[in-house]
DNA sequence: GAGGAGGATGGCACCGTTGTCATCGCCGCC
DNA sequence: GGCGGCGATGACAACGGTGCCATCCTCCTC
């Protein structure tokens, strides 16, 4: 094969099928009113030449740039890696691409920054999770450019762009439920980090399910941690410390409750005999600590497909009005996972 | 502000700054001849407007696109994560973006799909992760296309590609030199998925500083896992299963190593104090677990953010000769992260 | 048989940049 | 004073497609 010096273009393939470059562009995208005897030879010269569309010139011309993006503000772990698994399994369905951006949310280049990528890169779609599904001047920046976007459990919904969640204070309230079920009456919570939305709905779920089964709750069992091992560490020191200890501890993700876990560990005691334990999130951790986590677990994975089908059905239908109104805010289904790291109280056995 | 219907271009830049399209480019570009007086008056003019420049524009014109892609073969877990965000880092400081594919390299397509992926969107450069360092298919077609690319972790150097590793072998060395220091004779060892660099390398340092410890490898304590939990078990089942069972377990990933840990939490053990455990990658996983996993830490963040820099920095001399003669091939230093799972042998305490 | 509808195709401007080359003015030097 | 060199600037043609509109042909209808 002394292949051409250079890729060929879309005229070539005309050259070669004997066609104009309009009618073959017809081809490519897959539009009417061509006849399959053309049809047939320009798809032999495509194949034949190793015809590959430049996305670029493609996206300059169109004004679609068949991109979507991703943006994103911690790397927050499994979460962020799942979603994008998520993600790319439509995109590549669709024939879209992903491009990830990651936003220091705090930093005051937020606006240049989320400006430039969104601009820049005219970027079809947006697909946004936390911290940055909240952020005014990254909404307000996707507002202005027009740019349609989704958001990944948004704590507000809004009425301009549709979003996908699992209700969370549900599904703290059944685990909270489950450990009530099981005898516990003193329970200790241990809270996110202050004003995250899963904070407030995990806490609110787990005082509900409390006061529904008529059990007061008590602010000594309720710590505020930060979603990470190491600031959940002092609160199971301090829930542990207290003479009438609680008999089970809910943390408000895998990560607190692995924090939890060893420090009971630690004070030797046996899991689940002496302590119940559970999480949220159903990390990978949580299958693989000992003793495994009962915990819950949200469709990251098909939450990002949710999110990532709703915003190509969206950009397929380019051209009518920009979001059916009103718009989409879909709720999955969470599952409760119980597993070993629960049982009843101690001398309830 | 009566905002213009549509972005600003070039044209409208020119047109306020009273200067040539031409000159503006040259600003934006950062390129010399311009005088002062007009780099001002353009500047001005750029803020005023809120000018962005059309990046597919600019790709189309340049044969340029700042576009990085990274493509992988598994959603490998925090490894896969890190990798991103490693390669975020530096083209976020470099002016790149990021678009990740995952390929299915089982796939008969991996052919179209790679070739898609590296010639419609024309790629700047691409960084290759496990397991499709290797692969002949993709290494082809980015040949062909002529775009650069590093790989991270391959099986062979190769002469026309730089690389990043660690020196695994000497890592798994080290870690097992360790368990010998601590007095463990029978080191139980659960290899990685057949095939798999990783596992060959890891597996030739364990048996390396047994034999120059003159410990004959015993193929009794030796396992062949697949890098998950639930392969390890079946494992760690069989090795504690033994009448003389080993006093230590090696596992070649984390991930293994909780398995194993699990199940010597099933039998009543305690550890380290009857069962020393030491995993490979320091996930947060290792950490979390309980007790706390002696292991190895690859710095993945810094192996793609070398990776990442290798590729721009042959990028920024486009133009030149391909790569320097010898490529560049980096070998990472590795950190042994002694923590809690490891002690020394019953009965020698 | 004229008129009209609609399928099939092509021509050409345009998308917003950059690359190439020409031009111009100014300075220093012989 | 003429000339070479270089800094500064602009004109114009790409880059590789798509959108819009014109054209041509065929077939159907009245």
């Amino acid at each position: 094969m002394a292949g051409p010096d250079r890729k060929p273009t879309i005229i070539d393939v005309a050259r070669l099928a004997g066609a104009s470059i309009k009618t073959v562009s017809r081809v490519i995208n897959k539009e009417r009113y061509v006849s399959p005897d053309m049809q047939e030879r320009i798809e032999k010269a495509v194949a034949e030449l190793g015809y590959q569309p430049n996305m670029m010139a493609r996206s300059l011309a169109s004004e679609r740039s068949n991109l979507i993006g991703h943006l994103y503000g911690d790397a927050g772990g499994p979460y962020t890696l799942e979603i994008q698994v998520g993600l790319l399994n439509r995109c590549r369905a669709h024939g879209y691409h992903l491009m990830i951006e990651e936003i220091d949310y705090r930093s005051d280049q937020v606006e240049k920054r989320a400006s430039a990528i969104v601009n820049q890169m005219r970027l079809d779609g947006v697909v946004l999770t936390a911290p940055v599904t909240d952020n005014p001047i990254v909404l307000r920046i996707l507002e202005d450019a027009g740019v349609p976007y989704v958001r990944v459990t948004p704590q507000q919904e809004s009425e301009t762009s549709p979003s996908v969640r699992i209700d969370e204070r549900q599904a703290a309230y059944t685990l909270t439920q489950h450990l009530l079920a099981l005898g516990h009456r003193r329970i200790g919570f241990i809270k996110g980090k202050a004003n995250h939305t899963a904070t407030i709905l995990r806490y609110t779920g787990y005082c509900d399910a409390l006061v529904d089964a008529g059990v007061a709750v008590d602010p000594v069992l309720v710590e505020q941690g930060e979603f990470t091992y190491a600031s959940a560490v002092a609160c199971a020191r301090r829930l542990l410390d207290q003479p009438h200890r609680p008999t089970a501890i809910f943390a408000s993700n895998d990560e607190m409750a692995a924090a939890v876990v060893a420090e009971a560990h630690n004070r030797g005691f046996s899991l689940p005999a002496n302590l119940s334990v559970v999480g949220f999130d159903d990390t990978p951790l949580a299958e693989m600590m000992w003793p495994p986590l009962t915990t819950v677990r949200q469709p990251v994975r098909e939450m990002a497909e949710t999110a990532a089908d709703i915003l190509i059905g969206l950009l397929s239908q380019r051209g009518k009005v920009d979001w059916p109104k009103p718009v989409p805010h879909q709720v999955l289904a969470h599952t409760v996972l119980l597993r070993q790291s629960t049982a009843r109280p101690p001398g309830k056995g």
